[in-house]
RNA sequence: GCCGCGUUGGUCAAUCGGUUAAGACGCAUCCCUUUCACGGAUGAAUGACGAGUUCGAUUCUCGUACGCGGUACCA
């Protein structure tokens, strides 16, 4: 929410998230997810007391001041820099290099603070220590404290890094379980050594560093701009930066069920250890268990979140379905009933793996076609099959009840009687009613867009044939 | 480079020392359907490599390789 890189809030983040979690089905203004009785909850309303924890690490002499500033830093870097050791670590040795409290003493330390020559707190890391905690999904976890380097607590604008905020908040908020991605193992002794120093290690929670998802393609983590470059959203929902304008596309515009993101995402490194795949968020409250939690990264793929969709389009009810389509098609100026709305949705549901995709399987039952495939008609086109839709005409204007079966009958019984195979005439009629090779089966729709538009529709497509 | 964490088909993955090594996505073929799908059936495809422990290793140990993460006054 708070973006301490640039220490500036990102507007409408906070709201953001709050929708995310609503539309996941998490409710998230309704439970403690957001605020509660250990606030302030900005990092920026919180920097007292991030202070005052940096101040007694530095008084007891686990943390320290460096007065070293970028150039110096990036001088030392370089200065230190070899085959070897091409990331030299600001760690126990190159600090008895640097310009800070404990190469400077205390008095001219004092000194350049009163004279307010910035400044940032940076912990200082014991030497020849073995760092070890629990991880609940990967067990004893060992660090050299020689290997892991005085990392900066507090900044010089007076901004916490994530290593202060981090175990200040979760100690003042009572936090009893943390769980993080995989990146942050290298930084967990930072975050260790903290909760022993700041003496707060019996209340210190369980952590758990869960895999990470990784990019379908290539290498590395999946990242936002994966989204755009192999065509996928990775937000739940848009996300507009304010700062940069950038859109980021989410799973919900995009045509994703909640229920199926949620789904997709819990299969991304955890299964119960049955065959099932298919989870509602009950069942996932249920059933996950931390054991189970793999300890390897996945890849993403789009093919299995979409497949993910279909499954939780079939099973999501025909209401509720109808509203939210009816939202997203709100300015088609549908003008038919809403039972016939439903009906088509019925009728097409098991063929669309996204919500967009019912309009493409559904427009013409809603509108006659606007171009037809005609080169597919073409190759087969003939007089007497001219002969034959001119007289299936005037049969379906005597028809009585329009049933796809009564349609059907009539339509076969003519092709044989004209001695054509149905078969070859189904495709023409096919285009000739939705435009193209799709949709439901073709006397299904015959008989729910009715006498009057077949027989409309069967007239224009003559008409576009004769043309050619 | 160093440190940490990983490694079962193209992908997600089951197996907790003894199996013909599940299942799903994707792919291929067939059936259904004279549309496109759905659905059904079938198939191709997997234990990184090398040692060790063991009567027996995918499973335990070590090494190697590979992958990922980290190595910022970013999170």
């Amino acid at each position: 929410i708070e973006d301490t890189d640039q220490n500036r809030f990102v507007e409408g983040a906070e709201q953001y998230i709050i929708d995310c979690l609503n539309w996941c089905g998490l409710n998230a203004d309704e439970g403690p997810h957001v605020g509660g009785p250990f606030g302030p909850y900005r990092q920026s309303e919180r920097k007292n007391i991030y202070w005052q924890y940096a101040d007694q690490l530095v008084q007891q002499g686990f943390a320290y001041y460096a007065f070293d500033t970028t150039q110096e830093l990036e001088e030392m870097r370089t200065r230190f820099k070899s085959d070897d050791n091409p990331q030299p670590q600001y760690n126990f040795v190159l600090r008895e290099k640097m310009r800070n409290s404990i190469t400077l003493g205390e008095h001219e330390s004092q000194r350049l603070i009163d004279e307010k020559t910035p400044y940032v707190i940076r912990i200082k890391m014991p030497q020849d220590e073995e760092v070890e905690f629990d991880d609940m999904i990967r067990g004893r976890v060992h660090f050299n404290s020689n290997l892991v380097d005085d990392r900066v607590l507090l900044k010089a604008d007076g901004m916490p890094t994530y290593h202060l905020a981090v175990v200040v908040d979760d100690y003042l908020m009572k936090i009893t379980h943390a769980f993080r991605g995989e990146e942050w193992l290298p930084s967990a002794p930072v975050h260790i050594l903290l909760w022993k120093y700041l003496g707060w290690e019996k209340d210190m929670p369980q952590w758990a560093h869960l895999p990470l998802i990784l990019k379908p393609d290539g290498h590395g983590k999946l990242s936002k701009r994966d989204g755009d470059r192999l065509g996928f959203p990775v937000f739940a929902m848009d996300w507009k930066d304010p700062k940069s304008g950038e859109l980021n596309a989410g799973f919900r515009e995009k045509g994703f069920l909640p229920e199926a993101f949620v789904n997709m995402l819990a299969m991304l490194g955890w299964n119960d250890g049955s065959e099932q795949e298919v989870f509602t968020l009950e069942e996932l409250v249920d059933k996950f268990s931390m054991e189970r939690v793999h300890k390897g990264g996945a890849k993403f793929d789009y093919e299995k979140a979409k497949w993910f969709n279909h499954r939780w389009i079939q099973r999501t009810s025909d209401d509720l379905l109808t509203d939210l389509l009816l939202l997203l098609w709100k300015d088609k100026n549908i003008q038919t009933e809403l039972p016939f709305v439903q009906k088509v949705i019925r009728m097409v549901k098991e063929r669309c793996f996204l919500l967009s995709d019912f309009w493409d399987q559904s427009f013409f039952f809603f509108e006659p076609p606007s171009s037809y495939d005609m080169a597919s008609v073409k190759v087969k086109w003939n007089e007497e099959k001219k002969l034959f839709f001119e007289s299936f005409i005037d049969e379906l204007q005597a028809l009585q009840i329009l049933e796809p079966i009564s349609i059907e009958t009539t339509f076969k019984s003519l092709a044989t009687q004209k001695n054509i195979k149905a078969g070859e005439l189904q495709l023409p009629l096919r285009v000739m009613l939705v435009g193209g090779k799709f949709g439901p089966p073709v006397f299904e729709i015959a008989a729910t867009i009715g006498k009057e538009q077949t027989i409309l529709r069967i007239k224009n497509g003559l008409a576009e044939l004769s043309e050619l």
